[in-house]
DNA sequence: GACCAGGCACATC
DNA sequence: GATGTGCATGGT
């Protein structure tokens, strides 16, 4: 993937969609926890129970470590996996308050390796979770890989695919600047396209090979 | 009714 | 190390 054909990538999506505004909330702790709860899961999903939450007063950490695991799980019923989810917001909330007294400010001083690698021992929070949090929770650069971004890429025969979360995470960070604006609204516009264009099964009939590039794709890239 | 959605942990081979 | 499965609601 050369550096040329990855920005220019970006340029074209930058184009077609514009500013994406990313991440959808409006405090850091509604980032975190958006982050867990759009794990699998259609963010319209996610906004109910995010409302809900708000709703209710829960959205800071205090508050939401107080509540107990099930009343938790149902106010984001509605998020799906919802008593896996309250689960593992519980065990970032864990974390957050026996190491950090429940401070997220006291976050931000710590190194993004440190950070990441603290995110990941938390059951439940996995690569794509825990570096959502890093760029868009405390903007650290570090490029989030998902679903759309291994498909597109993929099929466009730009990373090996299959490959892994890091593998496909350093073909980017070895191509772009380590940037937390570039790689927020890279991976933005990736989902943006990625939801338009990209499904798991490419509708083009009688096409023999999964990885051929949906016809849309190519008008894209 | 089938398929999909901004993953992750765990079991099994 | 690769592959399969459970988790669950809501929109198309």
């Amino acid at each position: 993937m050369g550096r040329q054909t990855c920005l220019d990538i970006y340029d074209r999506l930058y184009q077609r969609y514009g500013p994406q505004h990313w991440w959808p909330g409006e405090s850091q702790f509604e980032i975190i926890v958006g982050a867990i709860l759009t794990q699998n899961t259609n963010w319209k999903n996610v906004e109910k129970a995010i409302a809900n939450l708000k709703n209710a007063g829960y959205l800071t950490p205090d508050k939401l470590n107080g509540l107990p695991i099930g009343e938790l799980a149902e106010l984001i019923r509605p998020a799906g996996y919802f008593n896996i989810k309250a689960q593992r917001l519980k065990n970032f909330l864990n974390w957050l308050f026996e190491k950090y007294d429940g401070v997220l400010e006291s976050l931000e001083p710590l190194a993004l390796s440190t950070l990441r690698e603290q995110l990941l021992a938390i059951k439940g929070i996995g690569p794509e979770t825990a570096d959502s949090i890093c760029l868009y929770g405390f903007e650290k650069p570090i490029f989030v890989v998902d679903t759309y971004t291994a498909r597109i890429f993929g099929r466009h025969g730009m990373i090996e695919s299959p490959s892994g979360y890091e593998q496909i995470q350093e073909s980017f960070h070895a191509e772009l600047q380590r940037d937390a604006v570039l790689f927020n609204e890279f991976h933005a516009l990736i989902v943006r396209a990625g939801k338009e264009y990209c499904k798991p099964k490419p509708a083009c009939d009688g096409c023999p090979l999964e990885t051929l590039p949906h016809k849309l794709d190519s008008e894209l890239f």
